[in-house]
DNA sequence: CCGAGTTAATCAACACTGTTGAGAAACCGT
DNA sequence: ACGGTTTCTCAACAGTGTTGATTAACTCGG
């Protein structure tokens, strides 16, 4: 909400940028192939327009930190050759929670976005307490030999309305012991770390890389959907967007646990349930389109326990929808935990 | 694309946080109520999160340029009394330009972003040339009166898919002698002046102020919207977002002349070619009603002669949809070329 | 009436940002 | 071995917002 911005911002903005081109430079290689490429300081002063000398300041105060570093020489033709630089991905991590409701996880995050370790826990979402009391368990035994100082954080992904701001939950569906729950204050306490709380949805759309509009459509026990745009996550006015599933199709259609009739959830969710999943993938991808169209979307990911446990019809029926790079979530089902982390990691690649 | 920002950048950012909470507090009172209320520097400082100094300086600045100016001071309880800062309207003008299948309008906005004089030209769109040459005829005589140095520039809106960023037309339904155009630049040629091309739809959200997420509904002889998401427009990631008609609420429906079937638009326009009026504005509402829920919406305009014509029914089935604060466009018919003015004045509040 | 208290806004010195300008380091080509 | 080229750093600078001190203008209480 504060919309000056002193000397101190800008330092960060410019380190942020220049960490987000490092970090960017690391994924270009593709899947894993080899070794990555590295960016110049030369390459960053081009792409954030700044001058060399004042990357050259960013860069080393990058390098003191730890977060970045060498990573060999490479002569491009004349001249002296460009040392390239690389994220250290074990300079820094966070942990990430997802507080599903048939299924917890905690994660552990590094750097570089990437899931070093994981634990899960199966079995219907607990009171608060407890289940805060389980995932600080988790979260001992994951942080067993990482030092205090590198952990940022913690971000938590749960269902429903909640307020990302204020870290509130709203009325969450079938768990009336969370409602109205301060989550993110409670958390802190009970872990002793800067905690972030927000949508699971939102939290998967953040999961991993993509263009800046993209949107993760995630199907389990709801169909909802996380929206990034322009580069930024989209929250909506009351932090509710993402209402994908309860787009009516047809006001005389079947009615929908949210009250209203024809949603295209209640649609899907009947095809799923007497085993259609054919049918289900052609409505979803029919929304799908929709949502495309409307906001000029380059990437569609799918997601969710759904979708996972047969991923083909749903990609096929994306693609014939004339969806832009549909694809299945790389992180699978743990791309709520992994993009919960994301949301302590993001503020050091992004402002 | 520049991700980089060095101190001339924070200067601007600055200097535009506090012309926008300016003439926030100028359109703070009302509909023209009474005098506008102004703000204090203290007040300034304090939303902004810089100290009152800076906001010394960054006003100074800003009253030298003749932006703003006091208005009289009010002595609000105990101390020294307050020094309001008002917008100067007539520091700055644009001039918009709404390039319509069937009417076209060139307007002269001020700072402020009110419509100060407009001309209007009826008839089919012509060719390029001949259509930028009457532009620049109206253009001449709305700036009579007007310094040139006052004068930022000339905002372009005209309908079809575009590239907002080169200013390039793309494939303008209807208008083959429009195909591929660099609008921009042939109509900074021919006017002389800074432009800047946007879509139609696009325009006209920008051309009233409202929260920071929002949505313009334009119906005419097309269905579309102009999205606001998070303060910022959103225009996707081929710049061809608020494709709002062409969502598809059945795929046996009727055909589209997009090439698909049973598209709201489709329902709409067939609904309106009968004259069923209230039946149009029920499936408009359906639709306003998914766009509201899927992206959280808290505003949404109403505008396009169809609207316009009659527009009791539409608000009516909006506000029955569950949408939020429905309302009709402020500019009515003037929306979009209001709106195209904006495209200049916003960097000025904005970046 | 008048001084203490309070709030608004400015003046002055400062820390820190990226920039301009110059130079050192490391390679290629001939 | 030398000039040319590119990468990166060192040094001095302009300009930002910040901290600290001062002036301006009012209310309030005696």
């Amino acid at each position: 909400m504060p919309t000056g911005a002193n000397l101190h911002a800008l330092r960060d903005h410019n380190a942020a940028a220049v960490l987000a081109l490092v970090r960017g430079s690391g994924r270009g290689s593709g899947s894993g192939s080899g070794a990555d490429p590295g960016v110049s300081q030369a390459h960053l002063a081009a792409a954030t327009g700044l001058t060399v000398q004042a990357i050259s300041k960013i860069v080393r105060r990058l390098l003191d930190e730890g977060l970045i570093a060498a990573s060999g020489r490479v002569t491009s033709g004349i001249g002296k050759p460009t040392t390239l630089l690389r994220l250290v991905p074990g300079s820094r991590y966070a942990i990430g929670v997802h507080l599903g409701r048939d299924r917890q996880t905690v994660l552990l995050a590094d750097l570089a976005g990437r899931a070093v370790a994981s634990r899960v826990r199966r079995g219907k979402l607990r009171a608060p307490d407890r289940a805060l009391s389980a995932v600080a368990e988790d979260i001992a035994v994951l942080l067993q030999d990482i030092p205090d100082e590198r952990v940022l954080g913690v971000g938590l992904a749960c269902p429903g309305p909640l307020d990302h701001r204020s870290g509130v939950l709203h009325r969450v569906t079938g768990l009336p012991a969370w409602h109205g729950l301060a989550l993110r204050d409670r958390a802190e306490a009970v872990l002793g770390r800067v905690c972030a709380v927000d949508k699971d949805t939102t939290a998967a759309a953040l999961s991993q890389p993509g263009p800046a509009d993209r949107a993760f459509v995630y199907l389990a026990d709801g169909l909802g959907a996380g929206l990034v745009l322009g580069g930024r996550v989209h929250r909506g006015a009351g932090t509710d967007a993402g209402e994908f599933g309860h787009q009516v199709l047809d006001p005389d259609g079947p009615a929908c646990r949210c009250g209203r009739r024809g949603c295209l959830e209640a649609y899907v969710l009947a095809d799923l349930g007497r085993g259609a999943v054919d049918q289900a993938a052609a409505r979803l991808a029919q929304g799908i389109g929709n949502l495309t169209r409307l906001l000029d979307l380059d990437e569609i990911i799918l997601g969710g326990d759904a979708v996972l446990a047969e991923p083909e019809p749903y990609l096929a029926a994306a693609h014939a929808a004339g969806a832009p790079r549909a694809e299945i979530a790389q992180a699978g089902p743990e791309a709520v935990a992994l993009g919960a982390a994301a949301l302590i990691l993001r503020p050091l690649f992004d402002p």
